[in-house]
DNA sequence: ATGGCCCGTAGAACGGGA
């Protein structure tokens, strides 16, 4: 089974390149963020004649995620909830469903723009609140516990980059938004709590990123940052086989400033 | 040189992204 999770930045624009990853890699559930669509034009039928039943939560202009399975491996997502029943809020930035006994939640966490701005306040409110509703879905990790969870991802655009090693120029990052202190403690929260970062368990090349600004040639000079994750429970962590980040689509035409990343669970 | 690009909403610039 194979996992993904992609910031399309404008799903209208993306849509033929999201066909066409998905025609050419077998993604079983696919998480978009910033799809920028409102539900009446979400292209859910565009998605279905392809194979892929949908779920999303959108508003106008910003934010909107969207959880895609397909039909013919996982069948269609059951159990969605849409945001986070203890943090209400106006921004589509979460949707999570259940797809093959998998609970899949799809995330798109606040940028924050700056350090000690209203939006950084915001963001860290978000995490937080993120944390607290999340942490007790995850299986009991005692073999005795009795209120064990069924198997949980999370995977989206964290617009953390957990470590110096996530980013292209630690000096010139440090201490700014997306590398900060605040809110690496908190992914690292997220991983006490018996979340795994899908992609460190696997040996990867140096400077992996999945994210390059569209300015000063980011991607061509490798400029960019990790910051879209797949977490999943510790016992599904021992379930994985691979994950990755897939360059290709960056190097396309009028393409997204985000790449996706995969996981492969056994 | 503190901005360069891209997207949506506009129907010109501007907010937002990261």
């Amino acid at each position: 089974m194979q996992i993904a999770t992609w910031n399309v930045n404008s799903l209208k624009v993306r849509l033929p390149q999201v066909l066409d990853w998905l025609a050419a890699h077998p993604i079983d559930v696919l998480c978009l963020q910033e799809t920028k669509l409102i539900d009446d034009r979400f292209p859910a039928d565009e998605l279905a004649s392809a194979g892929y039943e949908s779920v999303f939560s959108g508003q106008p202009t910003y934010n909107g995620v969207a959880i895609l399975c397909r039909r013919e491996t996982v069948g269609a997502p059951t159990d969605v909830v849409i945001g986070n029943p203890l943090f209400p809020d106006e921004q589509k930035r979460l949707i999570s469903a259940t797809v093959a006994g998998l609970r899949v939640v799809c995330a798109y966490f606040p940028n924050g723009q700056a350090v000690g701005s209203d939006k950084y306040d915001y963001k860290l409110r978000w995490i937080d609140a993120l944390i607290e509703w999340i942490s007790p879905q995850l299986p009991a990790q005692a073999p005795a516990a009795d209120t064990a969870g069924c198997p949980i991802a999370l995977l989206g655009d964290f617009n953390i980059a957990p470590a110096s090693e996530d980013v292209h120029d630690p000096v010139a990052w440090n201490g700014q938004v997306l590398c900060s202190d605040p809110e690496r403690e908190r992914f690292h929260t997220l991983i006490r709590a018996g979340f795994v970062d899908s992609f460190r368990m696997f040996p990867q090349a140096e400077r992996s990123f999945s994210w390059w600004d569209y300015r000063q040639l980011g991607f061509r000079r490798n400029a960019g940052l990790r910051i879209d994750h797949i977490l999943v429970d510790r016992l599904s962590a021992s379930r994985l086989t691979g994950c990755r980040i897939d360059r290709e689509p960056r190097k396309l035409q009028q393409p997204s400033d985000h790449a996706p990343v995969v996981a492969e669970l056994a």
